[in-house]
DNA sequence: AGTTCAAGTTGTACTATACAACTACAACCG
DNA sequence: CGGTTGTAGTTGTATAGTACAACTTGAACT
């Protein structure tokens, strides 16, 4: 086997790895805000607000699953509907300041827990690890 | 924000990216395998078979949880139980040529996706990123 | 023998998810 | 206009994966 094989080898189990861990832990880390709840949070405050067909679409979710999400999200307080006045069928989902304060919390414990485990690394080799991963995430979505 | 904070920061983005898109992705590209089985099954190759208990220890899953994936595993034909001669209560797991079968084929389906989403790497890149992940997969668990 | 420990199973509950059926509104077309 | 078609979102239903607690069975060690 190539070196090059031999790295794609290591590269799928080592990324098998990691997404077993983040399953496992993402629960158990922050009881109050799930992965996919974390992320759509984020999603909401990176555009500024926008509605649950998007965040479906972006996420690969049905649109029952996403509104039931948003439906929990709205109970804690995290976000809010405003409806489109433009059109009566849409609703523009708003983080709230509660949720807000949430997510740059849950974020920087997140943070934090990745810069304990990046201790150490020579900058040059985080700025590199960082360029590989944006570029492995860029290619086509639908493989693992 | 210095490089190696903004390298961080990235790392956990992209990280958190493929967490979300495995899961998602994971269920759809192999019906006849999910993540866990698969990784239970691939664990069991390795090992050359053990028990219940180390599956579970070694996931970090509920015993009940591994028991009702082992007895749908075992359903599926693609493992068998030997019971521990030297202690009765021991199941060692093992598994069967369709196991081996099904493994063999998830793990050759897996390897053409990230090989397929790899290519046009230059071999000294996936070399390096393949060092990069081994060694963040080698800190201390419970970070995602 | 009796107690305590370990392996595994089963009952129950919860979360995340998908699919399908539905409602409400919009847009378009004749 | 007014009917048809399309889009946003909700709700009903089902499934998978998970955890926790209670239990069974066998082992080990006094």
């Amino acid at each position: 086997m190539s070196a090059a094989e031999s790295a794609v080898e290591t590269i799928q189990r080592e990324m098998t790895i990691f997404a077993r861990r983040a399953r496992a832990s993402a629960g158990r880390m922050h009881p109050e805000l799930s992965l996919v709840s974390y992320t759509l949070l984020g999603h909401l405050e990176e555009r500024g607000g926008c509605r649950a067909t998007d965040l479906a679409a972006h996420y690969a979710l049905d649109k029952s699953t996403v509104s039931r999400q948003v439906a929990a999200l709205e109970r804690a307080g995290l976000i809010e509907r405003r409806l489109d006045p433009e059109d009566h069928r849409v609703q523009v989902l708003h983080l709230t300041e509660a949720g807000q304060e949430i997510l740059a919390q849950v974020t920087r414990s997140r943070r934090a827990a990745f810069r304990e485990r990046l201790a150490g690394w020579p900058e040059e080799d985080l700025v590199r690890f960082a360029a590989y991963l944006e570029r492995y995430n860029a290619g086509p979505a639908g493989a693992d």
